[in-house]
Order: structure tokens, then sequence, then C-alpha cells
DNA sequence: CTGAAAGCGCTTACAG
DNA sequence: CTGAAAGCGCTTACAG
């Protein structure tokens, strides 16, 4: 039978509220009182019930905010998915969730949609920030007014966040190249296509990829080509890449750009080339079932929205801060047949 | 504002009582009443609150029980943790957990759990099922009986079960047979070493992987042993196979068995050999960091007990049964890169 | 067939 | 600094 407040009190010879009050360190409490409730419910094992705490919370009118930056996009469509599915399992605690969606690292939109998160009063915001210092800056200011922040997909230094929530950037890359050795044990010229040679994770993902690729016998990296998330600039890129570079036998797409870099890889020819891209948008499934993408390493995007909202839920609600400060996703590996 | 019993009631001019017998279909409720109440409920789009509902079944004190074939087996252990975590998320209910574990497919042993379980007055139960006639009909009194039960991990034909949650095995075959695809395009020998041949899930395993062989240039499967999910067995299997027949050059653990298998293959040599293993306990991880087994198929095991008894959660407690018949893991690929 | 009341566990506004 | 009481939403034993 588990532990009740009710309990603790009639053992501690005190009310109800008292024992709220010391439990949850509210204050206005005598010192030795709270010390012996506290005793009793530790030695009793007290967890509180989270059916009775939901209905008391009902009243508080709690709200948690997420911020993503990409409007339209399939990959984050499955962030704010696994964002909505948590926050609706705390409908009970009468939690309701706002949502924000930017385009382009707009610094002045991401700043503004901040500011009205915290003017709508939301207790947690998760935020997948611009690397800038200004949004460093502001982030730190909604902490100091007592607002829980982490980010999700990408991290942002020098803050006060509660953690990050997201992919392990270094090792997806590994993983890409733990593909590759597989599949083509030795002999590989790789050709990169990132996304932006400003983004941190896309910067990590490359590392992971070239230092394994080095353990490689007679395996390089021949060339890397930006394509800034953009179809026609990914195009452009890899057509460059693959005539400047005839040796390339492997493309890697350490981002989004897969898509404008394989018609380019089409348009020239793709016999003997192996493939590797990120993630696994319809496009990019189709891709695949084409035999023309041989492994895609996939971050689990539905499972960092859901988790970035219950580790709001256990700070706020529970009290309870995360464990760690990196909460990184699994690196799934798909190819054609288990899509 | 979500809508509660209290405004349905005070809309259709009855009690909360009534709408309660109403809305759960409790009888005692004239008919014109019930059907007005169920409009109302309708049309303002109620759905009930989880936590008034979970503080109201404290008093039922519920029980679920899980019943698994393996005593001090890692991978049953992962599916009674999932269990675990689901049924301590739901500790707000008052639901608590038996847990039962057999050894040696022994049906006399798994017809008692069963009658335990019953006897305990557990309402819902989950169970990797021995597949023979006597535990069919024990199920289906059971269900008879109103235990709501659902298999999991293996299935049992002719039963009124809930559905099955486990493994993809076809799919997970077919996934193996893709790696190789991609590692070996052609001229494949494939020992298997399979758990049983009486086992279902395994011969689908089989199916799946051969039906891809056949679809790549010059594959075939040269020949299949067993190893009833025992080391020695395991390790004499496939010492006789890899004698009997020097041309294979990949291996395929349909089943456990991959330890004493593989050992048998260090012994004679593994040089040129690629192997396929499924699930990734200790020993089959460290098998693939030292570079042995090249990649396994692995099957959620945490989420399958996670997902047991969030099924029957939903079936007892919020009366949905669930949508789909077979509710299917994700069959993960694991290479020494993300393991 | 129906209603009034009590209770599940936690929190808070109010009175003292 | 503390307690008594009400309330969050749902269910049920009891009385009629």
């Amino acid at each position: 039978m588990p532990v009740t407040v009710k309990q603790i009190a009639e053992l501690a010879g005190v009310s109800r509220g008292t024992v709220d009050r010391a439990l949850n360190g509210r204050g206005n409490v005598r010192p030795e009182v709270e010390k012996r409730i506290l005793e009793i419910a530790e030695e009793m094992g007290y967890t509180p019930n989270r059916a009775g705490k939901a209905l008391a919370y009902q009243r508080k009118n709690l709200s948690f905010g997420i911020i993503v930056n990409a409007e339209g996009n399939e990959f984050f469509d499955d962030v704010l998915k696994g964002a909505r599915m948590a926050v609706d399992e705390y409908a009970d605690f009468g939690i309701t969730l706002r949502v924000a969606c930017g385009r382009g690292y707009d610094v002045g939109q991401q700043l503004a949609q901040l500011d009205e998160m915290q003017a709508a009063g939301v207790s947690g915001i998760a935020i997948s920030p611009i690397n800038v210092p200004e949004i460093e800056e502001k982030i730190n200011r909604m902490i100091d007014a007592g607002i829980a922040v982490l980010t999700v997909n990408s991290d942002i230094e020098n803050t006060g966040r509660l953690c990050y929530v997201g992919c392990n950037y270094y090792q997806s890359g590994v993983t890409a190249a733990g593909m590759l050795r597989l599949m083509r044990p030795s002999g590989v010229r790789a050709g990169i296509i990132t996304g932006s040679i400003r983004m941190l994770g896309h910067n990590r993902r490359m590392k992971g990829f070239s230092d394994s690729l080095k353990k490689m016998p007679d395996s390089l990296v021949s060339d890397v080509e930006e394509s800034l998330d953009e179809r026609d600039v990914a195009y452009q890129a890899a057509r460059r890449m693959l005539t400047a570079h005839p040796e390339i036998n492997t493309l890697y797409f350490a981002a989004a750009g897969a898509v404008g870099g394989m018609q380019a890889a089409i348009d020239l020819g793709t016999e003997g080339l192996t493939v590797i891209s990120c993630d696994d948008t319809d496009e990019i499934r189709s891709l695949m079932r084409q035999g023309l993408i041989h492994a895609t390493i996939c971050q689990e995007p539905f499972r960092q929205g859901y988790r970035a909202m219950q580790i709001l839920f256990d700070a706020i609600v529970n009290n309870t801060p995360p464990a760690e400060e990196f909460c990184y996703m699994d690196n799934i590996i798909r190819i054609r047949e288990n899509l």
C-alpha cells in the first residue's frame, strides 16, 4: 500500500496542509516540524500519487512551449508530433502546448517567439535555438525569470538550459562510416554534402565520419560542399563536386540536401556509387526503394519531441531535473528492407 | 476547457452517477435518458479525465499478469523491465503486476501459472505461450471468464487473444538478408542456425531470409541446423555444418545460439565468413566488438513488454481494444558502431 | 431506474 | 506558523 500525505500527517501529528508545505518546500513550516515530516516521508518511502497531483494541478492552467526553426519541414513535423503526444498524456494535469514555427534562421523572429511564450506565461520551453549570442542571452534571461528551458535537436552554449535532447551527431557520422566499413571496406573516396559549416551538429557528424574513415584502409574524404538545406544549392554543389572529383565512389549526405544532390548524381551516372544519408523523409525513402540511397542514419525525431516534454514535465511538476545533461537518441540504421 | 461528467449531468438534467452509468454502459439507465446523455457527450467531445479515473480506481486494486517462458534469460529480462515500467506508470490507478517465469517449455508449468494468475484475480495477462492445444484451450477459458489476454513475443492460434505484440519475424529475416545484399551482393552460401523448427517465429525468420536470398545473384542456403537455444547444441551443430559444407561463407543465427555457434566457427577459422545474428545480448555485443558478428537484427524487447501492458490498460481501463491484431516492433539493425 | 453523498490523494485560499 | 475545508473529475455503495 503506497504511503499518502494523510498517513504522514497522522504520524507527524499535523495537518495535511503542513505536510504538503514541508514536502514541497513551500516555506511557512517550523524547521523542527519540517525536519520530522521529511524524515517520516523518507522512512515510509513516500512517493506522491500522480493522479492526486494531476487533479489538483487542473486549477493551475500550466502550459509548455516548443519553438522549432522549421516551417513545413517533414523532420520537425515528427518532433512536434512527439511533443503533442507527450503533452496529451499530461492533459489530466490541465497542461497545454504552445507551438511556434520559424523559418530560415531568422534571429529576430526567434527572439520574438521567445517573448511571446514568456508573455503567454509558459512554465517551460523546448527550443531548437539559432546559435548566436542574442539567443543565448535571451534564454538566460528567461531562465532567470523562472522558466525551464531545454534545447532540442540543436544545442547552444553558455546558457543555463536544463539539458540537450537530440541526435548524437558524432556517433551518427561514425555509424554512417560503419555501414561503409561493411559495404566498401577499402578504397573509399568520399564526397560529403553537409548542410551548413556554421551548424555545430553537421560538423560533428562529418568529424565522426572522417575520423572513422581514417581507420579504413586507403580511404579518405575527397571533398566537402554545403547544401544550405536547399534543393537547388545541393544539386549544384553535388554536380560541381562529382565533376571535379571523378574518383569519388561514395556520397555522404550529412544533413538535408540528399534529394537535390542525388539528382546531380543521377544526371552524371550513379554506377558504382555508394550513398549514405541522414533521416528518412518520404523522398529519402523513395530514393532508397529505387536502390539509389543504400542506407540512412535516423535520429528518432518523434522521440526527441516526446522526451523534451517529458523532461520539462519532470522538472516542473515533479521538481526532478534531468539526470543527464545530454539526452541522446538512438542512431537508427535503415536500409530498404526495414524502412 | 475539457468537458466533465458534471457538465454533462447539468445539461442532461440528471445526476453525475447516471451519466457515469450511461457513459460506461453499466446498465440501470432508462434507454431514452441513456441515449440523450451519449448524444450530449458525443457533441461536446467528452473524454474522461485520466486523473479523476485513476483516483477512483485506487479502490479497485486491479492487477495484471505477465507469463514468459524464460528464467534467467537476458532477452526476457528486458521484456519484463518494459512491463514493469509501464505498470509503474499506472501506479496511480492502484494497478500492480504479477510475474511468472517459466523454463524449458514445460506445458504443465505454464498451465499452472495461468491458474495461479486467475486465482489471484488478475484483470489481464500477457503471455508468451507454448504453442500447444492445451494452452489454447486454457487461454480461451480464461477469456470466457472475462480476463483480457494477449500474446507477447510468440503467438498462438485459435484463441480469442486481444492481439499479438512482438517481433515481425518475417521482416527480421528479410532485413538480415538486406544487410547481406549490401555486404556480399552475390555468391552467398548461407548456413542457418535456427532455434527450433517447432518454433513458428524462427521459421518465419528463415522464410524471410531465404525468400530474400533467392533474389540475390548466385546465392542460396546451404544448410540448416537447430540449436534448441542451448550453447553446446549450437556448438556441435555449427561445427558439423561448417565441416560438411566448406563452401559456406555466411552464417545466419535466426535465434539464440550465436555464442556456441560462433565458438565452432572460431575453432574452424572465421576468415572470409560473414555473420548475422538476432538480438543484442551482452555476449553478442562482445562478439560484435571483436568483429566476429557483423550485424545483428534486434526486436525491441523492452518495448514489447511496455506495449503489452499499455494495450491491456487501454482494453481494461479505457475499454478500448487494440486497433491492430498484430502490434509489430521495429527491426533494429545494430553494427559495431551503433551498439 | 435514479440521486445524494462519500471517497480516491494532493493543493490552496482563507482564517486564525 | 498551522489547520479546516473545499475542490480537481470519476466511481460506487447505499437509499429510495
